[in-house]
DNA sequence: ACTTTCACG
DNA sequence: ACGTACGTGAAAGTG
């Protein structure tokens, strides 16, 4: 057994390696001594990638905060003792594990080391979801520091806690690998690996002493319990997976590629050699004639999509709008730029992470923004584009299944007429109205337009976002004065609405600068942006309501079928002939009947093989 | 590391 | 004193 010696916080913490099966007699002996405390687990693995070949947990770690034991488990090294049976025996007895970020560990020894994952996650406190509900900022937002074990350790534990992260890609650059390929290549017995790994519970331990009295102290006991309950859920889904069409996506990235490729030589005749190059555009174009006012936050000339169209006589829809003529060097920018942004950031991510049954698992990270909105990253499948179906065409269900979607009607302006109890915007949605096209009879009266309702649905979530004038009039494309006496009539027709706003406000003014949610969550209001007060609360609230509906899927034996959470909606498969029954099962489960005195209604479509077919792709 | 841009709800 | 659209993930260029 290596026996290191360090110092967290000024006091003496020991971190053993096991090297022998001795040693792993020892480590069965410490856990169980140390049956009955909270045991902080972690695991060093080859990436980050979970389900692709080749992946493989290296080392797993256990400690309190004062000790750490380290075990290689890596199935390629050759191991003299193999701990893994002592590992997967620690994992399913131990009654108290802490992780931070538990859901990659968990998943990670699920898919690899065969501990089930269900019984292993009732058993788990992440610390990351406790830091979170305690301060739900991220690293980049005033005040923030995020909800990383760096920064938590450094501000909870001890500041001058070593950044392991930081350190380990110090030594793989001294090795000579990168930061990609040291995870996998380091020595399993590399002293400054084993060392890290060991603090790393050491510190995950330490910090739980801190945060765990501070969220009981906090009256967050049983959002804690909830937020464990949902990210399961989420884990299972990822799990799962999301089935690709391979053959479907490599054809659709090289046409995408070929496609850029193609604009970008017509840029190039206009002397701009990289359509992701804003400065050379804006002298190219400026060069042409073109009057650029626009400018970035940092005084750059803007050349973003929004000042392009129009100079390509294209309206938001890319249709030719005949005001001008095109400048081709725009439209080509345009082209050249979509097509290389859908090859690059969906069909290539959404190939470079399938799994051997060619299988999606995109990162689900259940409690992820501010206001705890989830977010979904390698690939983005929360941001695929939604006006073409190309790229949603490459998510497919199973052969014998089709993909189905349930979503809420409106809701965050539901939650907002629910929260502000704003009295005729209640009355609307119980009378089961178009809630905008509601709106724009109160404003325009019975002969309203289409481009009426247009505007009303842009105020409506321009209100709720704290838009001004300007902002609501370049966003949905009205006039500034017909804006402005929309929103007059808009706080008119809607009187609870806009005092609700003003209440948020007025209280994060004169008190606390925060907004408590009605599931009791306390979200930090930057001072500069009080009037963000009644977006926040509402996201969270929306997000909240999706939330409580997975558990409630869950319960009803429904996770199977999920694929996606998308903010106010799933994505479901289902075998094609249950496919009706069981998206009216989830429509059940999801929907809301009375939410602070507002119904929470919603829509199920049900489409073919694949998720474009709910696009317009042919099913 | 920072900036700019663009995809979503 | 004033008025401010919110929340994400990802790629690429620049320095």
């Amino acid at each position: 057994m290596r026996v290191q010696h360090y110092r967290i916080a000024g006091e003496p913490v020991i971190v053993r390696s096991v090297e022998t099966s001795e040693d792993v007699r020892a480590f069965l002996d410490w856990c169980r001594s140390n049956h009955n405390r909270p045991i902080a687990f972690d695991t060093e693995t080859t990436g980050l990638d979970i389900y692709a070949a080749g992946f493989r947990v290296r080392l797993v770690q256990f400690g309190t905060e004062r000790e750490a034991w380290v075990l290689p488990v890596d199935s390629a090294a050759g191991l003299v003792c193999a701990p893994q049976a002592a590992v997967r025996e620690a994992l399913e007895s131990l009654p108290y594990l802490l992780a931070h970020n538990a859901k990659f560990d968990a998943l990670a020894v699920a898919a690899h080391l065969g501990v089930d994952l269900v019984s292993l996650w009732r058993r788990i406190t992440d610390t990351r979801i406790l830091a979170h509900l305690l301060d739900p900022r991220g690293p980049q937002d005033p005040g923030g520091i995020g909800q990383g074990l760096k920064p938590l350790s450094a501000r909870h534990v001890d500041p001058d806690a070593p950044d392991t992260q930081a350190g380990l890609y110090a030594e793989f650059r001294k090795l000579g690998h990168t930061k990609e390929t040291g995870w996998a290549a380091i020595d399993l017995d590399n002293p400054l690996y084993t060392l890290y790994a060991g603090l790393d519970v050491i510190l995950t331990a330490r910090l739980f002493a801190v945060l765990g009295p501070l969220v009981e102290f906090a009256g967050y006991g049983r959002l804690s319990e909830f937020e464990h309950a949902v990210a399961l859920v989420c884990a299972r889904i990822e799990a799962r997976g999301f089935l690709l069409d391979v053959e479907y996506t490599e054809t659709l990235a090289a046409r995408l590629l070929a496609e850029a490729d193609e604009w970008s030589a017509v840029a190039r005749r206009f002397g701009v050699s990289s359509v992701n190059a804003p400065a050379q555009i804006s002298a190219a174009l400026e060069g042409m004639g073109e009057n650029l006012s626009e400018t970035t936050e940092s005084g750059a000339i803007k050349v973003d999509k929004e000042v392009l169209l129009p100079l390509a006589d294209l309206d938001r829809k890319w249709q030719r709008i005949g005001a001008r003529e095109a400048n081709p060097l725009a439209d080509a920018v345009l082209r050249a730029k979509r097509a290389s942004k859908w090859a690059t950031s969906y069909a290539d991510a959404m190939l470079s992470r399938r799994d051997t049954r060619d299988r999606i698992h995109p990162d689900i990270a259940s409690l992820q923004a501010r206001t705890a909105r989830m977010s979904i990253s390698r690939p983005p499948l929360q941001q695929l584009p939604s006006g073409d179906w190309v790229i949603r065409r490459a998510m497919q269900a199973e052969p014998g299944c089709v993909v189905g979607t349930v979503d809420y009607q409106a809701v965050e302006l539901r939650v907002l007429a629910a929260l502000s109890g704003d009295v005729q915007m209640t009355a609307a949605i119980h009378a089961g109205k178009d809630l905008h096209a509601f709106t724009a009879e109160l404003i325009y009266g019975p002969g309203f337009t289409e481009y009426h309702r247009k505007v009303c649905k842009g105020i409506g979530f321009g209100k709720v976002y704290g838009g001004g004038p300007d902002t609501l009039s370049r966003q949905t494309g009205a006039p500034l004065d017909q804006v402005k006496a929309a929103i007059r009539a808009y706080d008119r027709a809607y009187a609870g609405v806009r005092r609700y706003s003003k209440r948020l406000q007025s209280r994060a003014e004169w008190g606390v600068k925060e907004v408590v949610t009605p599931a009791g969550r306390r979200l930090p209001l930057d001072r500069k942006r009080l009037y963000a007060a009644t977006n926040y609360m509402v996201q969270s609230t929306a997000r909240d309501v999706l939330a409580e509906a997975l558990l409630r899927l869950d319960e009803r034996g429904l996770t199977e079928f999920l694929r996606l959470p998308v903010h106010d909606e799933v994505v479901f498969v289902a075998p094609a002939d249950d496919a009706k029954e069981i998206g009216r099962e989830i429509q059940t489960a999801m929907a809301v009947d009375d939410f602070f005195g507002v119904p929470l209604t919603t829509d199920l479509e049900i489409g073919g093989r694949t998720w474009g077919s709910l696009y317009g792709a042919a099913a």
